[in-house]
DNA sequence: CGGGTTCCGTGCGCCAGCGTACAGAACGCC
DNA sequence: GGCGTTCTGTACGCTGGCGCACGGAACCCG
């Protein structure tokens, strides 16, 4: 095992990384498992490598909307990360496929021994944080079709492919609208030979031009992953809030 | 000074505490003050403890919406805590008065060495983080009147007190909606005797009433920083996912 | 007391998305 | 080849919120 197929243990010194391996197995995420519910104990975090995970609000009376998307850029469980061991959020398998998996006792174990791990995972947990947000504005401001765009556009970039399985039906799930909604959005991106689809496989044809069809956010939240902030200072002469006293 | 007035700081054992205290300095913020910016550095933490404030997300292009309401429960400034001083959103004094202010660096160390504050501070970050989920799936399903009345509580509950001043413009502003919006909003919870107001001045006048009138999402806010799962497990049978491998 | 400023209310046309219902198209399987 | 199932497309009336513009009301201050 070389090539560590996710970022966030890549990131590891080597060491580290060694002193994990042996609380980690392999599994295969099956699509359209919920991990957890909201409300559930944490039992296990996961590592994907290949597979994509949906962390979806739950808001009685609708749809389920997702807030974050995990690939094999983090990891489902932080809560844990944090001392909290109920996800207030559902965790649902939206692309099957391999990921790492630890008991969540002996994540807490390592965790608690292991600064480089805190480190990654603490700026792993901010990284979400922001692409919540981002997310949360998106949703109030952005119509269905850049919505979309930009979905499509998160997930190849965690399963590193520009063709996957999704229904509509499911797809209506994540963004929290209709599914004739997704519909009429996805026919548009077609018509405009952005993507071709068809009975829940998808391929994205132009990614430039889904990029520019998609709402800025998804530059926004790809920036934030990768490290960069989002509106970078060359003004030193930052004005300090007055305060009085 | 007997009474910690943050919560978070009167959590913490008292030697904690007071290994704190020669950081912390009594500043007063004032209405309308941005103590950063979506990209700032983050210079200085805030423990507020009469005053207000809001984290907002910057969609180029739109009003900015609040994602997240910090007040004497908590901290501004979290993204330290994580390890990043570069804060994602914009802080914003939505209620001016008292709050302790410390120095990043400061604080930076004092967190190294004080695994007590380092515990609440995860627990608060968490809380935020459920926070700001909520918030997302509440702008996209709820209707202004529900939101608007789940705003007035979560302002009532942060600043112990059912009365307040704040402009129908600013409210527009928290709620990413048209100020005409809050307008109508706002005239039918005063036509239901839930609340009062007239040029910047809002009294709540009927709390339970107010909470029937909000969505959902007001109390499984407030729960959650109760430190109250929102749905919770009786069942010690939760459905185990299924894994293939 | 008169004039500016801040804050709140109303009216109107417009549109994105909703809920619902139904029809066609592609596939899987016996 | 025929049948059920799954997935996708179209249609229609409805509504919450938008953008804009203007009128009025309360307050401040010289």
């Amino acid at each position: 095992m070389d090539a560590i197929p996710n970022s966030l243990l890549a990131a590891l010194p080597r060491k580290s990384y060694q002193r994990l391996l042996p609380g980690l197995s392999q599994v295969d995420l099956v699509f359209g498992d919920i991990l957890y519910d909201a409300g559930d104990p944490i039992r296990d975090v996961y590592f994907p490598s290949q597979s994509l995970v949906s962390m979806l609000t739950v808001v009685e009376g609708h749809l389920a909307l997702e807030v974050g998307l995990v690939g094999r850029e983090g990891m489902v469980g932080f809560p844990l990360a944090l001392g909290v061991d109920i996800s207030p959020v559902r965790a649902l398998v939206q692309g099957g496929g391999p990921a790492l998996r630890m008991n969540a006792a002996r994540f807490s174990k390592e965790l608690r021994s292991s600064p480089h791990l805190q480190r990654e995972l603490y700026r792993y947990v901010h990284a979400m944080m922001a692409q919540i947000s981002q997310t949360a504005a998106c949703n109030r401001f952005h119509i269905v079709e850049a919505r979309l765009a930009r979905w499509l556009l998160m997930t190849r970039d965690r399963v590193c492919s520009t063709e996957f399985r999704m229904t509509q039906e499911f797809l209506s799930h994540m963004l929290g609208v209709r599914r004739v909604g997704v519909t009429e959005a996805a026919s548009a991106l077609q018509r405009q030979n952005l993507i071709e689809y068809s009975r829940g496989n998808i391929k994205i044809l132009d990614e430039l031009g889904l990029e520019a069809a998609s709402c800025s956010c998804y530059e926004a939240v790809r920036d934030m992953h990768d490290g960069v902030p989002r509106q970078q200072a060359g003004n030193a002469s930052v004005p300090v809030p007055a305060l009085s006293q």
